[in-house]
RNA sequence: GGUCCGGUAGCUCAGUUGGAUAGAGCAGCAGCCUUCUAAGCUGCGGGUCAGGGGUUCGAAUCCCUUCCGGAUCACCA
């Protein structure tokens, strides 16, 4: 808004005063520093470049036009440097908070597209339980997702669960060796934990055979091909290849006990999905794309029979595609679940949220296909994290240091509870408001802590630290919300008409520069929001939100808003208070975090 | 070794179409609850933006280079 008519006056006076055109987006326009008078600022620059003048001159000049042809809008301006400072009149900052003091969608696209935008995150395994690096995962996915819905997509979330393979047949044998019948009814154990006590069961059994193997006088190789358990895993899955109806139900109980486990974590995050897929039923997927390359002369066929593609023109090596044995391996499973995902949606974009470790893997997987000949491989978009670590270093199973993602929910829940209970500000909620309160409070501490990271950096998980409500936190931010609320509903009582702030906009108060300096935060809001949904970065919009829970915390000690006796300040403030607490509920929102009207 | 990513205050992090004196939080110190919620606010101290070179009116930001950290380079997934 304010910004591409600044660029057209500008391109105008350019052309009306020097002759040139300068090339579009070349001349600088910004938000005005706190310690220079105005709300927007031109850098003038550039501009005196191709105009052959100094850039006070130009600065000075360009001001003058503006004000002088555009005087409902802008107010003032100042010269510093080759800096042009803008003030815009009350009149257009009254009208602009007129125009969204009741727009409940703020900044956002109300018209989703027709064409989706496909999101895959999570694609946990089913071996074990979620831990902190899913929590990032999940987080991710479905912050980006909701940015991005608010931009005016549609979009579909997907999760593609590795549910088969080696690695579940350990829990599977495990299980029937030393599980005496255990089930999650039985013992109490959640489905997904429960699986995983057998996963790392069958380590435990495994490492001792090999410890004994080596001590008989073989070496690490050796004593690895002469595991007898490892062996029986290996048979295990090949009867489940074969479709052996034993293994098979002994598969879909498990699986399903990890299910359950599964849902009731997503639950607690607040997380869902619009598909489930399994690899059990994709991983066979592809084989027919790559003999499709093969045929028409984009891979290569050796003469064992495996596949290459053969990535080395374009900075990367062969890889692999068929086995000589004609099998699939992941990149193939990979290959074939895009098509089929493409063939499904027509998207516009695939994203998929998946662990920087990764980045080879997608890179790879892109060029295949642009290899094979699938235009649309350019639209695929690997958002790639960085991996969480504790203080002690990376999370190591081996050595219990995983982080599970349950536990870590529930330690936040309580203490939620406990700093909540030692405030004192409680009193007069039923238990069930408190549950729910707990729960918003600590899952938003915890999701804020993550999302506030830009996604690409490895990220430090300091336990002590995550729980710590003050400060440049998601309670923080939640509080002020509470506390926006709370003065809002005294206004009600006072009989001010909070629920139609567009009539409390008093065109002829004056506007004070605390609060021109909120609105020239809030008129931001669309372009973080744009900004976030481009670079599929939640961690912007936790920013930019926490900002402005901060001015609006400082505005609130400095001013006060029911007892202003100037009633049409006090008017404007209401009005104020009442756009920032939709956008905070809104931005903490893309965020996946709830906020609560009281606390 | 090749490729990719990162290095900003004691700690955790912001800061990208190159802009003005590099910002928050935590930790430390000193203040503020009889007034709309103190999970808050105010003030103080804290920096060779890893090092060096380059590009220009201007570089944490772009280019080159060195150093440090991480990931990855399987007929594993």
């Amino acid at each position: 808004m304010i910004y591409s008519f600044l660029q057209n006056s500008i391109a105008d006076f350019a052309a009306a005063s020097y002759g040139i055109e300068p090339a579009p987006g070349s001349v600088q326009v910004q938000k005005t520093r706190k310690e220079f008078d105005g709300d927007f600022t031109v850098v003038t620059f550039s501009l005196s470049k191709n105009a052959r003048k100094a850039p006070e001159a130009v600065a000075e000049e360009l001001g003058k036009w503006l004000v002088s042809r555009f005087s409902e809008t802008f107010h003032q301006f100042n010269v510093v440097k080759g800096f042009l400072n803008l003030t815009l009149t009350p009149d257009y900052w009254m009208n602009f908070l007129r125009n969204i003091a009741d727009d409940v969608a703020f900044g956002t696209t109300a018209t989703p597209g027709d064409t989706p935008v496909l999101v895959e995150f999570s694609s946990p395994n089913t071996n074990k339980p979620l831990h902190l690096g899913h929590i990032r995962n999940n987080l991710l996915g479905h912050s980006v997702s909701e940015i991005l819905k608010a931009a005016g997509h549609r979009v579909v979330k997907l999760n593609l669960v590795n549910d088969r393979g080696i690695h579940i047949c350990k829990s599977m044998l495990a299980w029937q060796r030393w599980g005496n019948g255990e089930t999650p009814g039985s013992s109490g154990i959640k489905g997904d934990h429960l699986v995983g006590k057998y996963y790392v069961l069958f380590d435990k059994h495994y490492k001792e055979e090999l410890k004994k193997l080596r001590e008989s006088g073989l070496d690490e190789p050796q004593a690895e091909a002469a595991s007898v358990l490892m062996a029986d895993a290996r048979e295990m899955l090949r009867q489940w290849e074969n479709g052996n109806p034993e293994v098979r139900a002994l598969w879909s109980r498990m699986n399903q006990w990890v299910y359950e486990g599964f849902e009731a974590t997503y639950k607690r995050m607040n997380i869902t999905f619009d598909q489930i897929d399994y690899e059990s039923d994709t991983y066979l997927l592809g084989k027919n794309i790559v003999l499709e390359g093969v045929s028409n002369g984009t891979l290569e066929q050796r003469e064992d029979d495996s596949v290459w593609a053969d990535l080395r023109s374009q900075n990367l090596d062969e890889k692999l595609l068929l086995r000589s044995d004609g099998t699939s391996v992941y990149m193939t499973q990979d290959i074939g679940t895009a098509c089929k995902r493409y063939e499904q949606f027509k998207p516009s974009t695939m994203i998929y949220v998946v662990g920087n470790e990764q980045n080879y893997h997608f890179d790879v997987l892109k060029r295949v296909l642009g290899l094979i000949g699938y235009g649309w491989s350019e639209n695929i978009h690997h958002l790639s994290y960085g991996m969480v670590e504790l203080p002690q270093g990376k999370m190591k199973s081996r050595e219990g240091t995983v982080v599970d993602a349950d536990d870590l929910m529930t330690e936040m829940y309580e203490t939620a509870r406990s700093t909540t209970l030692a405030l004192g500000k409680t009193e007069n909620f039923s238990p069930q408001e408190l549950d729910e309160l707990f729960h918003m409070l600590g899952l938003g501490a915890l999701k804020y802590f993550i999302l506030k990271v830009d996604p690409r950096k490895t990220m430090l998980f300091n336990p002590e630290e995550s729980i710590d409500f003050n400060g440049h936190t998601g309670p923080f931010i939640q509080y002020t919300h509470a506390r926006i609320r709370s003065v809002l509903r005294k206004a009600a009582e006072a009989g001010w008409n909070v629920d139609h702030a567009q009539l409390l906009v008093d065109q002829t108060v004056m506007l004070p520069d605390k609060e021109r300096q909120l609105l020239r935060l809030v008129a931001d809001f669309p372009t973080v929001l744009e900004e976030a949904a481009t670079a599929l970065s939640p961690a912007s919009i936790a920013n930019y939100v926490y900002e402005l829970a901060r001015e609006y915390n400082q505005f609130y000690h400095e001013f006060s808003i029911l007892h202003e006796p100037n009633k049409s300040l006090a008017a404007l403030r209401l009005a104020l208070s009442v756009v920032i607490a939709r956008i905070l509920q809104r931005g903490m929102g893309l965020l996946g975090i709830d906020v609560p009207e009281r606390m």
